[in-house]
DNA sequence: GTCCGTCTGTGTGGTCTCGCACATATGGAT
DNA sequence: ATCCATATGTGCGAGACCACACAGACGGAC
């Protein structure tokens, strides 16, 4: 269920992106990689803020969060080892109105913002990868926009707890049911309810602050469409760069 | 209310992001530059399809619709004549999950994906516009989604009728309750419903298919924040570069 | 003027989620 | 072992939205 290779979480290449950099592009950006250990909680910035760096996850998980002025708050995208956090430091804006926060805690390399934009000016594969992964996030974004229209908490729970799993060396998750709530912009009991009866399906066993995945296939029959949208479309734009021992557990 | 030159509308320059490029830049794309008129309701694009142009809307408007397996379809994001339509063709992807269809008949230019892609290499001025844009189209899309989750559909509504009357040169806009009902993913009668309150208030008169926008300020105070977040964002990303006799309509 | 398709108004009952209140359970600190 | 902060379970009334059904109103075609 895992990946056998644990060893290659400890370089710059466990995040998937690094990783389908040729030698040569890789070489030439290492110097500029900065290894961080992230906490869960921890903020890497806030609406607004002007960015310190990209960061490219390596164990952790970042969720943007978008913060309403009421202090209500709702995800709009997840970036892990398959991903980045920082587009608008290549797309030209330098900050954006959500921020980012550690999900799970764990590792990641950083790159400042010159160093990144001197190599995406380049124009070579790595601005590739950026873009394609960009319009993957977009994806990303666009189906947690429709999710919330149409589908139940207990549907959107499930398709949280299997991106996040994808994510994860292993079939835990921290995470309590409030802290979910805060990411499905919905209230706590609501989740409680959710993971309630997912749990009474025998697709997951939890208690207090911890979930296990016991059954993902089960997760994935009782989620919305929109995981498996998502996921699909990743594969779509950016499976011919990964290498094949990185694929996510997702696929067959 | 409305620009006072007219004249503009006719040109290419008419879309905000063209009319940004200086001469140079633009003189070098004109050529590759063919006007369409598109017609309510016609399809620029299927979810999956191969893009065949990129669209930089005068006059139209076009909506990304996500279609859902079961019928059900909403709204991500809106161009007009401050955006375009076709992103993936730049980000890499050439596709996108979602249906391009013209919300508000008018007119457009569009380019061949070679010429967009040759020019957009060249990395220039003209590269920055279209990758911020993105970015713009980013916070809209994140602002739906949350927009999706925390708010009514009056607020919704309101939102919908100020993103569509910032791009059109009126204050009368086509549509039906169904239509909008479709664009926001919720029934046709609970857009009758808020319709017929924003009526009630004075902000709005409709009748089979049209709405007159009587009170814009009306309309603002009751949306939710969204609309305004989004707006402040493409202002801060683009505003710089969109020349100031065109600036939307929301603009102090 | 008449007809007919389309658009809009309204009602009923059901489901989901909300906000709030409070009870219970758990695990770490002392 | 005990205590306590945190996590989870549950109940209740309210509100928003749902699906479905059907009535009325308008406007273009003839």
């Amino acid at each position: 269920m895992k990946p056998a290779n644990t060893a290659i979480k400890e370089s710059p290449r466990a995040n998937h992106l690094l990783a389908a950099l040729p030698a040569e592009d890789f070489d030439r950006i290492a110097p500029h990689l900065e290894f961080v250990s992230l906490t869960l909680g921890q903020v890497l910035y806030e609406s607004g803020d002007r960015m310190t760096h990209i960061y490219f996850p390596t164990t952790a998980i970042i969720s943007l969060l978008y913060i309403m002025q009421n202090g209500n708050t709702a995800e709009i995208g997840i970036a892990g080892n398959n991903g980045l956090v920082g587009v608008a430091l290549f797309m030209g804006g330098d900050t954006t109105s959500n921020r980012a926060v550690v999900q799970s805690a764990g590792r990641a390399v950083r790159m400042k913002p010159d160093d990144l934009r001197t190599e995406f000016k380049r124009g070579g594969l790595f601005q590739d990868l950026l873009l394609r992964y960009t319009q993957s996030l977009m994806t990303q974004i666009s189906q947690t926009a429709v999710c919330n229209r149409l589908h139940t908490v207990e549907q959107q729970l499930c398709r949280w707890l299997l991106i996040n799993h994808d994510q994860l060396p292993a079939d835990q998750l921290v995470m309590t049911h409030d802290l979910v709530a805060n990411m499905l912009g919905v209230r706590r009991e609501g989740v409680t309810l959710a993971a309630g009866h997912l749990q009474e399906m025998g697709y997951i066993q939890y208690s207090r602050g911890t979930v296990n995945i016991i059954d993902r296939k089960g997760l994935e029959k009782a989620c919305c469409e929109c995981y498996q949208v998502v996921s699909d479309e990743y594969d779509r734009l950016l499976g011919q760069y990964i290498r094949k021992n990185l694929v996510r557990k997702s696929v067959p």
